[in-house]
DNA sequence: AGTATTATTGAACGTTGTTAAGCTGTCAAG
DNA sequence: CTTGACAGCTTAACAACGTTCAATAATACT
């Protein structure tokens, strides 16, 4: 009977068929399986599908504030806009499907909202009012969230054997010689995600910075 | 038989589902069902129900470079920018899920790409290296993509009287007088989306005003 | 007119999310 | 101990989904 079951269990489980199968393989079965359980035991303890989802997008702002959290006291808020941006990054993309799946989803846990508070403090210690922190702040999360989503339709779509989105085909596609720019865009666009990404992000700090005055 | 099915119909077909019904109810049987139709005469247009998605995606980048092409000539690029980022917002939020569904989705039509050509030419004439506008463009473009995907979610969670994005929940949930920052920051993160959204472009702007010196 | 090709149907398969009803352990009260 | 009650899981089943395949109707070519 496996009478071991808990939402906690359930969510790492979504996790993990979701990093081996990608979202629409991501099935109420497929999870219980890997707990030993059969499909209808998880709805003990979830009322849906979307539910496991929106859990797990919890789970993982969970880990985003907790990594946060570990930053030192003394971090200027120039260094937390990076940090936040780069952990959010990085955790998005460290599941398959992660950007898709987790932006725009409504998160459970009250206290990821709670946590928030003294970044904010912290930066309007340092000479914002609340409006520009959240101004601030929706900038690069906006951001970062459109940009992981990208990134990482290309990257799969490149890892899965599908050559729709390599320059090559690209350049097939625009190289008629009557298009130059945009053939010459490509390598901008695709090239290294992490130096562009880090590149972009120094360019709202620097607009966030201009927030302060 | 009403044998004038075409892949721009289907197309049509499936943006009006997408409407009524949103993503999860757009089934093949419901736009086959729109067009007079059984659901595998579908297949004969279309590969599989992800590309008649990536089709419905590529329509409407059609519109906005359709958009686009209709500014003036001598529309100066902050003007341009400004209108790229409106248009696309507009665009995206026109269909319900919009946001979801057509960021990351790849662009079936080649002469989308092409299109870029005349824009990208008239901001390096106005004194921007090919790499900055591209640069610029990117952060525009991702962040109008994340700031949709939020607004969305929360827009159609409201609309649907799911009450758990609006401003009271959310303050039943922080206001406990431990976080008030957090709970203040609500109706900045919450409130007129269309004036948040100008905002925003508008630092985005400066930002790359800045790129071209 | 006859034939090849294109476009559509009907029937079916396997899978999915989800529900309902039943079984099985655990534990408290009599 | 026995007897429930109840939490936690299973088995069975449902309707709906994407998709395939053979059969068929409509059109176009010769």
């Amino acid at each position: 009977m496996a009478r071991g079951l808990t939402k906690a269990k359930i969510v790492q489980a979504g996790l993990d068929v979701l990093d081996e199968a990608g979202l629409d393989r991501l099935t109420v079965r497929a999870v219980a399986a890997r707990l030993g359980v059969q499909a209808p035991a998880l709805y003990w303890h979830v009322r849906d599908r979307q539910q496991l989802v929106d859990e797990m997008a919890t789970e993982l702002w969970r880990q985003l504030v907790g990594e946060l959290a570990a930053l030192p006291e003394e971090t200027g808020w120039q260094d937390g806009m990076r940090a936040f941006a780069s952990s959010a990054r990085r955790i998005l993309l460290s599941h398959r499907d992660g950007a898709k799946v987790f932006t725009g989803t409504y998160l459970t846990d009250t206290e990821v909202l709670r946590a928030q508070e003294e970044p904010l403090a912290r930066m309007i210690a340092q000479g914002f009012s609340l409006a520009n922190v959240m101004r601030g702040y929706s900038l690069v999360y906006c951001f970062v969230a459109g940009f992981c989503i990208e990134e990482q339709a290309v990257a799969q779509a490149a890892g899965a054997g599908d050559e729709r989105f390599t320059l090559e085909r690209r350049a097939e596609r625009v190289g008629d010689g009557q298009t130059p720019l945009v053939l010459q865009a490509g390598p901008e666009l695709f090239g290294d995600p992490d130096a562009r990404f880090d590149d972009l992000v120094g360019v709202l700090i620097d607009a966030v910075d201009r927030m302060r005055g």
